[in-house]
DNA sequence: ATATTTTAATAGGGATCACTATTTTAATGG
DNA sequence: CCATTAAAATAGTGATCCCTATTAAAATAT
């Protein structure tokens, strides 16, 4: 039998190009060069081995980006390197389009329900991250107490998710990056208010 | 036989909740009240009748959203109602979540690249339409002429996609609206730029 | 070397996939 | 009323779905 984490890894990556349902168990095991028993006796059970390639996928991605964002940097400029590094994992050369969680199982078979609250909470999860990351920038001064810091997660949130659907449909590394640099201009307090209208 | 148009909506319906991969032809005929031939000598395939279900759902909507956009509203105004009418779109009370198109057939099995072209050619084409209302408006004098207005249109694309992908996962209408406001506050003029940091 | 346990491969089970050939029913025409 | 055409239903095509019972091979133990 082969290595779990050489498993996981393949598995994660037909996930990421295919989708949960895109992906069927002979996908798998011929990927993985292995039988199928050996794939239900390592792993359990197809949603089983998705959500575990989930989690080692993502435990290798946190960590970088979790010292980007968690870093002594400013908030603003922590973020800028984060929506980045974001952009730079939707656009890798040899690694399918698109990032693998961001918009995974959102329309999906009733039967998938279970699959799809995974990877919603996964979704959830890394806003709260980045709410928490605000929170921490007003209590350092970097943002106004009365910054509504949920909203504005869940604003780059939909950023990171539009960026994943673009990237699947082919938009290139520069344009992701032209998309961050207009969605940081909506940070608080990076410009004055004015009435809206240039006329 | 049923109704042409009332079929369409019907399938329409189920490929909105379930997604293109996630719907069976069963379900479609099933949900139709009609056999499995009678579905292929009306409809010709199942990518077929997803392409006209795609085309009959969206020339409903277009008519409306494009009123909104073609209005002779300032373009900040007529960008701002379609905005709002999409968040009301992703959340209507008795029909799935999200956009039908925004976020579908992403990730998927090699057999259906063909359907998720023609689902990518939906979103450029409707992010084109944006960019064509932002070149009216620099000719009109309400944006500055060097503009970026494909990128803006890709920002704003890009809020539509992860409104669709937010609302899947439970996001409620006045979330949606409040996520769009932080996003209109990127609109180029809105506001005078600074350095970036509050303090 | 034989017996026992562990591992891997084959083979297949029951269900569902998209799709059709065939039969049955219904409607139309003389 | 019967013949012919058109419509609808049944039934079933081979393929694939996720998953497992069973068999074959390999490793360990006595």
């Amino acid at each position: 039998m082969l290595d779990r984490d050489v498993g996981l890894d393949i598995a994660a990556r037909l996930f990421w190009e295919r989708g949960y349902e895109g992906t069927s168990t002979a996908d798998l095991t011929k990927a993985m060069g292995i039988n199928p028993p050996t794939l239900y006796s390592t792993f359990g059970s197809k949603e089983e081995l998705y959500r575990q390639a989930l989690d080692f996928s993502i435990a290798r991605e946190n960590s970088r980006r979790s010292e980007i964002l968690q870093s002594n940097l400013p908030v603003y400029e922590a973020l800028s390197r984060y929506l980045y590094d974001i952009a730079d994992g939707d656009t890798q050369p040899d690694k399918p389009r698109g990032c693998l969680v961001s918009t995974a199982v959102l329309q999906h078979a009733e039967e998938n329900a279970s699959v799809a609250r995974m990877t919603a909470a996964l979704r959830e999860a890394s806003m709260q991250v980045l709410k928490s990351r605000f929170d921490r920038a007003i209590t350092e001064g970097e943002l106004p107490a009365e910054t509504d810091t949920d909203t504005l997660a869940r604003f780059y949130g939909a950023i990171i998710q539009g960026m994943s659907a673009q990237a699947c449909d082919g938009a290139c590394n520069a344009l992701l990056k032209r998309l961050i640099d207009i969605a940081l201009t909506a940070w608080p307090g990076m410009r004055q208010t004015s009435t809206g209208n240039s006329d």
